[in-house]
DNA sequence: AGCAATTGTTTAATTTAATAAACGATTCAA
DNA sequence: TTGAATCGTTTATTAAATTAAACAATTGCT
């Protein structure tokens, strides 16, 4: 396994505690929140869910996430990466996703374009605010035309469908946790 | 955190293992798993990682919240629920999140707001794009200027702020996973 | 200066987890 | 009906985590 010991290290300092004001909270000793950020020993799951209770941090949160930051943070509108070009026009946030569990895209459908039935299997979420035109959109079976200002929100595994049915192209940004391609 | 124990317990089953077979692939003894699965011992955090390598499960995969998908999907322009007025203002796509990994908002900010210097503590990650005017975005130790079609991606956990410095309203979408309020 | 209250670390003692081995209960084959 | 092999559980022993207490170093206050 990775070290937690740093993790849980930056960790309590990014909550402004000391070693034994978190082994207060926790009812951990201090002696052993040293020995774990050490790695001098190998913390029982109770335990370890006591130190991380105090910080207010879930297993889910802790173990979540071993990415490391992504260096490049800003992106000029040119430097979008458009993804796919056609009917459907993707320009996506940042190259390589690998690290990332966020998908951000500027997305442009010219009037008739049709995403198809799609069935994704992984567990994602994905969303998107409507800017210009109108899109039909298909969820579960449920069906909605959206236009300017107005959003969708659900969880990928559903099947779903995008298409513009109107005369105008269709602007959008859309989001996914994590990346579907 | 929930009982870990009937987790593992189905979690093996769904493998197709018995306490054994699994005790014998994870090198760790069978009576350990027995006691474990009884909720009569409280497992290392090293042991544990042992047992769901066997079986090909990360921490994260193990700890990961089982989210249940949205019954509301879509959501008109008028019924983004405004999380906070003032000079900078949050529409957000959903109501409750609680289930949700992705939190959407369509922000407004107006001259010289600006959010000040935020640490967040939790692991999470967040994007936007610029759709109207001009945003000073400061991450860890860079600040950039982006304007309409420029966009940013970054974790959460590095220092951030965001400023209007121009003299008109700014546009954009962001998002955040998970979510942060 | 000094005293008091912190900080993080280390060590001996104690509590607890992890193992090896035995247990009774099944299943299947001879 | 045996015997062998498996299953999950329980117990005595061993190994390791956890603690309490003392350590040296630092900070702030008088």
């Amino acid at each position: 396994m990775d070290p937690i010991g740093p993790r849980l290290k930056t960790l309590r300092s990014h909550h402004g505690l000391s070693q034994r004001q978190l082994a207060r909270k926790s009812g951990v000793s201090n002696a052993t929140i040293s020995l774990i950020e050490h790695g001098r020993t190998d913390p029982s799951m109770g335990l370890l869910k006591r130190i991380l209770d105090a910080m207010g941090v879930s297993f889910a949160d802790f173990f979540a996430a071993e990415n490391r930051p992504p260096e490049k943070f800003f992106f000029a509108s040119d430097e979008l990466s458009v993804i796919s070009s056609g009917p459907i026009s993707f320009r996506q946030v940042g190259s390589d996703l690998s690290d990332s569990q966020l998908q951000l895209l500027h997305e442009r459908y010219q009037p008739g374009a049709d995403t198809g039935r799609s069935m994704l299997s992984h567990d994602a979420e994905e969303g998107g605010i409507i800017l210009q035109g109108r899109l039909e959109v298909t969820v579960g079976d449920q069906v909605r035309v959206l236009s300017a200002g107005d959003a969708y929100l659900f969880n990928s595994r559903l099947p779903h469908r995008f298409r513009n049915t109107g005369s105008e192209d269709c602007v959008l940004v859309t989001v996914c946790t994590p990346p579907s391609f």
